[in-house]
DNA sequence: AATGAATGAGCCTTCATTCAT
DNA sequence: GATGAATGAAGGCTCATTCAT
């Protein structure tokens, strides 16, 4: 159980592409139908070997929970903390979490409906962690209610719904296809925005301030890419 | 697989309450994670006697499936052939799933979590049904649009919108919590038909209406447990 | 895991025989060293069928100890409890500890060797119960030095070397050989007696005793057979 | 399994370390219930480089055998070739076996628990070796009866209480307890020499040449310590 | 209508061992 | 000398399903 102490360059590097591959499968045919003897004959090792790499089966999920979770999280956090206007804020993280999901459509399949495959004290993790997302979303949500810009009787509903329009796209995106994550942000926020009470001048003023905010601030990395490196190293 | 030729009077019964504790367990557990032994303990009744009445495992998928499509499209069918305004049907196919989602949320689980498991014809007569019910949406959308209620550039995105909102309830929400499927749906409609231009004055009145015709057009049965009627027996 | 509530009137025979079999084939290769698969194949049963029975491998452990420990504890505490010279008790008590060696060889290899396979609170039930039966053991060998019949510096001490004795007869005994208990013990006792300094006019009238008990009061089931039922039913 | 041909000079050290570890991890968890790799976290080595020591699980148990049987039987030997009273002989061995257990009490437990899990000519070369040790014995008791020191009916059956009584000490014994060898020692051969109807005058008789032995003869290694030392090397 | 009993495949995991480097 | 990586068999156990009664 314990992986040995210590191991070759290429380790991590396998060990990487196995949680690939587990997060294909199981998205596929979900973390319970997906036998360790499946990913086993998808990457080309038996079974010991495998164990070798992984640990167990369950470690595949909150592997896969947290290479969802960590950037998702560690990036809202990011833009939540920014000095701007909420309306912005809301409107990155949303093409955030847009970019998240077209990314890598597979894990977000597992994270949506495998997290409760989870037990114990990673389960009580994910939960808290979820929370803690959300409740960056109800802020921003009760901010721009303060400052006049949305009309939101109750800031938990509203987070619910931005909640709901965004997570529930997992089930019939598909990467490449018609829109991208910059698209359905701008739709989707201009549905809930709009839907919300906001004036149309204030929305065309967020989206342009969001393209500008793009183009200048690159350093936030905002590319699909950099929003999955583990950790924007140095620099 | 096959069903006895002849039963008992009993046997519709106690078959349907073995479905409905099947979509518990399965809503909780998930499909593949419960076992037939977990059904037949929950029902009290030994594994043979059990495969008498449910013939397979993926035969309750079935049925649990066909519990939550078949009101739902015959009741969008309907409401969305009445002979009045778009935004009036949207709103009552609204609450008409939001309804159903509560009123029955184990099986709106497994119906969203696991109809991949479903296989064969199964899984393409429900993908086809899942088309049309989309598809009566995208129409009521366009006849909106058409008649200027909302500005709707893209249906479909639209749709997906619509859906995304409705469908992802069942994730969170608790039956007999602060809000109500009317509430949920005057909410989520709220937010939608503003966000896809509808003048506030348009909003309003389609309240009203649906107020009125939940009143008036009681026949029309949309309270929750008629939603639920196997089937109009007798007709 | 939990076994099925009602169970057909064979089923407790074929549970017995199959823990008897489990019992042969762990005293010969250990309990570790037994695969469920080894049980089967002496059982002439697939695995799935021999779950039915056993639940798990560890309880087959549990039932082995018990078959020991419990006819065991009785007939000690009853010996210990009779109205008699306690040097008498110890003899008795010595040929029926012998009588059990005798007659499952096969579980006390088991209950010898593998108790330590236990785990949890099983484990702690059992040295409870080991420990309630030496200090019966205890408690006689007291008795006898207080009224004088042995001289005994240290009960400890005196208790273990009466449990290695007998205890130890396990690794070389054949049942049918050229000893049976009833010798055994008069040998065990007739070493430990005059070692710890009993005359040996006493050691002669406590054989006397025996023999009569064992003619006279032969409700007291002494031999081998009984002294493994579960216990006297009504009588 | 053939040990590389040329070894550096800590090969023989290290491979020593090695087997003490897996006498204690033996002992503790039982043969079977160990596995190579627990052995590899213990020593801190990697499996393929305890493979290069080891050769084998089974040679581990060889080994551990080997390290009771060779110097137990040694000094048996020599003991029982002194050219003194048998009873003396007799104790002076007690002790020795007696010592054995105390200091090495865990290769003891896997000797006389595991020594079943040896397979082929191993198993029966280790028979032949307990058989000559206990051969050993019934020659003491036997010149013992022969001279009149002791009343043994049947040498056999006496052999099988001395090895009883001093051979189960090792399930009970704590090293550095109350009691130590020489004490032990005393006790069971007062118990097994009384009880084998020796005159309380030999008795005492005996422990004085054993106390004047054991000061005047220390070139016999007696200590525990040099008991263990793997072959009197150079001479 | 229902049951107890059985099966064989498959589950996740660990094992002792090997071997190129 | 020592390692990381791999294997194939086997471990205990659960599964959906069947069927005689």
């Amino acid at each position: 159980m314990p992986r040995p102490p210590g191991h070759g360059p290429d380790f991590e590097v396998r060990r990487q592409k196995i949680i690939d591959t587990a997060a294909e499968l199981f998205a596929r045919q979900g973390y319970a139908a997906t036998s360790v003897n499946d990913l086993g004959r998808a990457v080309g090792l038996a079974k010991g070997a495998l164990y070798y790499y992984i640990g167990s089966k369950e470690n595949l999920l909150i592997e896969i929970q947290g290479r969802v979770m960590s950037p998702l999280l560690s990036r809202t956090r990011q833009i939540a903390g920014l000095d701007t206007d909420p309306l912005l804020r809301l409107r990155l993280l949303s093409e955030s979490l847009l970019t998240i999901i077209f990314h890598r459509l597979d894990h977000i399949w597992v994270y949506e409906h495998d997290y409760r495959s989870l037990t114990g004290p990673e389960l009580q993790t994910l939960l808290g962690q979820r929370s803690e997302f959300e409740q960056l979303i109800t802020g921003l949500l009760t901010e721009a209610a303060e400052q006049g810009s949305l009309r939101v009787a109750e800031p938990r509903l509203a987070t619910l719904q931005f909640l709901n329009l965004h997570n529930h796209t997992y089930q019939w995106v598909k990467p490449g296809g018609r829109w991208d994550p910059a698209y359905l942000s701008r739709e989707y926020c201009a549905t809930l925005f709009r839907g919300f009470g906001a004036a149309d001048a204030d929305l065309a003023e967020t989206e342009e301030r969001a393209t500008a905010f793009k183009r200048d601030r690159a350093e936030l990395p905002l590319d699909p890419e950099a929003v999955w490196e583990p950790a924007p190293v140095g620099r």
